[in-house]
DNA sequence: CTAAATATATGATATTTATCATAGAAATTC
DNA sequence: GAATTTCTATGATAAATATCATATATTTAG
């Protein structure tokens, strides 16, 4: 079982408020698990009694809409943590995560976690501010979502994924989406994204090649996304 | 000044975890206010050094897209704080606060609250889960947004608002809002939302009269909200 | 390596929604 | 209480977007 003290990936999230001691004791009772591209790591509705701390990997937060369509909430990556607010709400996940490459998670229990609030407020400082700056950022997509057109959201979106994620040697997106995954992202039909892209391609805005996405005209797509 | 020891108003929201030595010192150094419909109570970008707690009243919280449209992104009613988030991560508020009715709030500053969070568990708890279910709310209205028809999100809309904040006598929904609000908050153009209301009244899923609005059918509704 | 399944692409068309224009109703101001 | 402004309503039209159909490319399974 490797240790929490050694892990990097920490310094990135709540966790770093954590001392020694509290490292420890949660290097014992942690799980390391590994999922594969495509797995799920947990399901709306599913009762997920700790919260996962991904060591490497990105996932997917999806929901699914009484019609069927998944969408995409939010994109999560390396040194983040998923099920905080299932946790502290004590409720199920209201989302369901699913890795989009092959990831390296640990799992740690909820129990862990409850006495790491209750008696370091750093620590719990930490986890309102993230769930402060999710709500900030849901905020901004709703309003987006409520007000620009598709064509707006493919843009903001591509220089989202270039700046969250950043990209290959090649420049192309290091995050890999299908079409179907991307227009999930931005709220629209697998179509109008693909038509969207070719029109971005068309304009020497992007440079589509296979599934790599390589962003040409970023000063353009930013006036775009205006 | 009124004792907030005797406000019921508190019973409602993460102020309920204080004790009576605790909301001594919170009515000594608060301050009540008076806004009258129409008026701001904050603006989005400024530094609002501390929370409001809404003693009576509802108000609007709305986010200015760069094409010049407000979005609503929340209501807030009676017993509810205000300007939780952007004290927590230390930055201006996100939103604009806008009464919609004459509100009283009272105004407790950023000191005293951090106070709160240091000493009282069960109080950042509390605040915590508040926040949690504001993003869980968030990430619904996210879905809706992008994958429900207008007329669904109108349907939705209607029936949250009778919840609520419930109906009066002659069965008409509480809040009334303008159809640009009630457009503002389903995310569509005035017009549209108009139409739509035009359209529910004809086909008797709703009764207009002026601004009120009455709910006839609340099940066909519910089918429609699907 | 081949067949089947899945993902991407694009045209044609339908539907939804926004925009523009205008008119009447209601509220506000002086 | 008359005049002005704002809000609501509705028609006509344009624009955006979804859906359906089909073809090709790519991936996966056997």
């Amino acid at each position: 079982m490797s240790k929490c003290e050694q892990c990097i990936v920490r310094e990135f999230s709540s966790l770093k408020a954590l001392n020694k001691d509290e490292l420890v004791k949660m290097a014992e009772c942690k799980t390391s698990v590994i999922i594969k591209k495509g797995e799920l790591i947990f399901e709306e509705g599913e009762n997920v009694n700790g919260i996962y701390c991904i060591k490497d990997g990105i996932c997917k937060l999806t929901k699914l809409s009484p019609n069927g369509k998944d969408h995409i909430v939010k994109l999560v990556k390396k040194g983040e943590l998923l099920g905080q607010r299932s946790l502290i709400s004590d409720e199920p996940v209201n989302l369901s995560a699913t890795a989009l490459e092959d990831m390296q998670v640990c799992f740690i229990p909820k129990t862990e976690i409850m006495g790491f609030f209750d008696k370091n407020n750093q620590f719990s400082m930490n986890v309102m501010k993230t769930i402060c700056g999710d709500l900030k950022e849901a905020d901004d997509t709703m309003v987006n979502l409520a007000q620009k057109s598709v064509k707006e959201r493919l843009a903001i979106t591509l220089l989202y994924l270039e700046e969250t994620f950043g990209k290959n040697d090649d420049n192309s997106l290091k995050i890999q989406l299908s079409r179907d995954e991307l227009a999930s992202l931005i709220g629209t039909a697998t179509e109008s994204c693909i038509r969207l892209l070719s029109d971005f391609n068309k304009l020497e805005l992007i440079e589509l090649n296979g599934k790599k996405i390589i962003l040409k005209n970023i000063s353009k797509l930013k006036k775009m996304a205006e």
